[in-house]
Order: C-alpha cells, then sequence, then structure tokens
DNA sequence: CCTCATTTCCGTAGGCCATACGGAAACAAT
DNA sequence: ATTGTTTCCGTATGGCCTACGGAAATGAGG
C-alpha cells in the first residue's frame, strides 16, 4: 500500500516512547517479558530480512516467543512501532562535524545514504510527517548547522535544507529500491531487465525515440561496473551538482 | 506495506497490455463484459479518492458491478494492473519541445509535478523497475532530447539524466506525500504539527539544538504561505541549483 | 434448432493482515 | 490469603489476493 506510518494515536505517548521515557516505574504486577527495545530491534530484523510487508504484528511476536497482543502493552500500534524503528535507524549515523560546510553535508548524505543501504524498508517510510526522535533531530541539527556555517542566509539555509533533505532521502530511496525489490521478489536487477529484452526487440520505435537511440549508438549506455555502480555515482554526481549551484548562488 | 508493483508474472504479456496490443481478435465465444482500459480508469478512479491502498481487486470490481475474479481475465494480477495505472497517468503529460534545453527540464519536471498532485498514489509506486510503457519512455526521451541540446558529452547526459529523474520524482513524492497521509488518516499536515506540539515545549532540548535555535529566532521559519507554498517553494529551488550546477560544469 | 468449441464470468475457499475486547495469570504489598 | 495492579494472550471481526473449477454466454456449422 504505501508508507504507512502516521501516529493516529496519543502524540504524547509516541513522543515519550521515541525518547524513551517511561511513564513511571511500577513495582507491582505482573513482570514484562518484553520491552520496548527488544520489540523494535526484533522488528527491525524482520524488516532488513523481509521487508516492511512482512513486517507484521504477529511475525514480530513470533520472533520474541510471545502472543501477538502483547506487543500492544508497550507499543500503542503498528504505525508508532514504525516511528521507533525508523528513528532508531537514523541513530545509527555517527556525526562527525569536521571539515568544510561541503564536506560535512556529503558526510551526512553518506551516512544517510547507508541507514538506507542497510535498512532498504526505510525507503516505505515517508519522512513528510517525521518521528520526532532524537535519530532525526540530530540528523536535522548537523546539517543545519553545516548550512549555517556556509554563509547563506537564515532564510536560505532553511529553503536549502528542504532541498537537500528531499534530494538525499530521495536519491537513497531509489537507490535501494532494487535492493529491497530483489528481496521480496527474489528476482535481481539485471534478471528483471534480461526478462524484458523482448522490449528493445518487439516494441521499442527507433523512429518515436530517436535521442535514446543516438545515445544507445553513442556508447553512453555501455557501462563497466553493475547497476548499483551506476546508481552510486548518480547519487554523488547529483548531490555534487546540487552543491555547486547552491554555493554558486551565493557569489 | 511498500511500493507494490513488480510484475511477477509473464513480462511479455506485460509489456503487450502496456502498449495496448491485443493478442489477436476473438470472434467466438461469450462477449466481455468490461475491457482493459475501463478497469485501469476504475482503478485510478479508486486510488485518487481513496490511496492505493484502497485499491483492491474487490474495490475495483465493484465499481464496475462485476465479480472479482471477472478482472484476472483481462489483467494478469494486481501488480500489473499498477503498473498499467502508472504508464496511463504518465502518459497525462503532454510534453511540447520548446525553449532552451533549461526550460524544457522545467517543463518535464512541471508536467511530472502535476501527475503526482493529481495522482497522489504514485508516490507508492516504484520506478526503479519502471513500466516500459509509451507514458514512461516519451518522458525519457524528452528529457534525454533536451540534455542532448545542451552540449553535454552523451556519457554525462545519461548520469544527470538519472540524478534529474531522481530528483523530480523524490521532490514530487515527498510534496505529495502530505496530501496523501491526509487523504488516508483525515488529518492534515498542520494539524498534525499543532497536536505535537508537546514536543517543542517538554523534549526539545536548547542546548543540543542550537543552530535550530539560532535560526528560529532569526526568523527563518517564519512563513507567510501554507507548509504546501514551503514546500513547492523547494522544488523549484533544488532544480534550479540543480541545473545551474549541471550547466556550471559544462564549463 | 441443436451441438459444440471457445471465451468470459464469478462463487468458494485458503491463508494472510491489524486490533478491540475481556478474561486469565503473575506479582507486590498488606 | 487477599487485594490491587499489571501483563499476557485467545478469540473474533472484517479486510486482502488469487488458485481453482464450474456455470453461463456466444458464434459457427450442421
Amino acid at each position: 500500500m504505501a508508507a504507512e506510518r502516521s501516529g493516529g494515536g496519543d502524540p504524547a505517548r509516541t513522543i515519550a516512547l521515541l525518547w524513551r521515557r517511561p511513564p513511571e516505574p511500577k513495582p507491582v504486577g505482573r513482570k514484562a517479558k518484553v520491552s520496548v527495545d527488544q520489540i523494535v530491534t526484533a522488528a527491525i530484523a524482520v524488516a532488513d530480512r523481509e521487508g516492511l510487508g512482512a513486517m507484521s504484528m504477529a511475525r514480530v511476536a513470533q520472533e520474541l516467543t510471545v502472543g501477538t497482543m502483547s506487543l500492544y502493552t508497550h507499543v500503542p500500534g503498528k504505525a508508532e512501532l514504525i516511528d521507533l524503528m525508523a528513528d532508531t535507524v537514523l541513530q545509527e549515523r555517527d556525526l562527525t562535524p569536521e571539515g568544510t560546510w561541503r564536506e560535512r553535508v556529503k558526510h551526512y548524505a553518506d551516512r544517510t545514504r547507508a541507514v538506507y543501504q542497510a535498512h532498504p524498508w526505510m525507503r516505505d517510510v515517508s519522512m513528510v510527517r517525521p518521528p520526532l526522535g532524537p535519530g532525526l533531530m540530530d540528523g536535522q541539527e548537523f546539517v543545519l548547522a553545516a548550512l549555517a556555517d556556509s554563509g547563506l542566509e537564515p532564510r536560505h539555509v532553511t529553503v536549502a535544507h528542504v532541498a537537500i533533505e528531499g534530494f538525499v532521502h530521495g536519491a537513497a530511496a531509489s537507490e535501494v529500491d532494487d535492493q529491497q525489490l530483489e528481496r521480496t521478489t527474489g528476482e535481481s536487477g539485471d534478471s528483471w531487465w534480461g526478462a524484458r529484452q523482448v522490449f528493445w526487440d518487439d516494441y521499442f520505435d527507433v523512429e518515436r525515440y530517436p535521442t535514446m537511440t543516438n545515445l544507445w549508438n553513442a556508447g553512453a549506455y555501455d557501462t563497466d561496473g553493475t547497476l548499483a555502480d551506476t546508481m552510486r555515482s548518480s547519487f554523488d554526481y547529483g548531490l555534487e551538482k546540487l552543491l555547486d549551484g547552491i554555493e554558486g548562488g551565493m557569489r
């Protein structure tokens, strides 16, 4: 379906969970078999292996040898669990503030990209209404600090920030899409394209697509590395050009 | 769940459907109550109104007053139906080749953005293994022609193309994310942020986030328009800077 | 009109999913 | 041993996709 995060429940409860502020100590009552951390860890493990689609409450409970409904004692629902998962993996970026502002933005992009590589299901998590936890907030502060040091006006810092965030998450997402599809469908990108050879043979119209034909003949699509390499270069190229443009606008 | 397109079935069948090449005329047998076009149109209508999550085979069949399983006579399965939907709405961009190469790329970006605006469920459709139909192909040809006219080397045309494609789809996707969430959850972005006021009151740490605090105090987050306006400017700003960078790299 | 091959229509059934509800079980304090 | 509190979890509801196979409709040939 979709980016199925939203946190329909009580926002205060979700935010308290994100910052791991337990409601209060409970010396009385039955001992808990599982903790929030265990649930989040197990959920991430399932999603890493089999995709977000396979991360069901029943599946996570099974992983912890616990009844499905037990999870609801610790976590309001599935949407909130996804919030917790996302913020947790965003904390894996350890962002060291070294170098020029450009180097720091590049560093941020690389670390974020690494998160997506390690957790391809992040593709399916919308960042428009993000989990307001430490993982997200620390990243924002890091990029904003770099941009503020660049000499941009405060006003332009915020708009450049949104553009960079959008590019990084968007590019990282489309880069791991391929792997995620491979994981869920069991078919690799190369094999997928290979199976569609029939398209180039029977449907591609040279007259309708002259530019593609020319580029093909000019060897523009000859490639040494894999499809993953190509996407990686595009990520770097695009970010570089975007930063060039931002820098150029300052002078 | 996810970007639930993949076309696990026979690729040749799917491609034939995308280009609307019927297998052959059938003078014999029971008359069909519905056509492929009707199914695709109804599916798009449902997804437009209620999101891709609500676009189930049963729901589409209901729309056409037909049994659920009847759809499978005309369409291999849900994944292929989504392929058909995506390529159909991409055909709605009518791309007129006028102006400089930059103007044409901008034109392409705007038309693609309009598609996402009209069909927010496109956010959930992965473009990594795209539907190889006329809608997608015509768009690719258009951008490549613009870039080829720019004077870029063939080699750089392809990498710039991937970067632009990624930016446009990524930015358009995150721009409509908000609307889609509003549609499915019934809560607007403003109301969502408002309900999380508690975060700024009780959790935001001024010492931990000095840059954000400074920017806030400098009025960088004061805004005249809505959240949608802000995202729109970022889309334009980011594309502009990306094209600046690409153009600058040529000299 | 009847037969028959061909095509489409679609009911049923199996195996998934989230989660509301409410009772059973475990534990600390009295 | 009782009581209050908390956690655990079985059941049930209403959804989803689609494999299977039989019923219904249609045109052609007799």
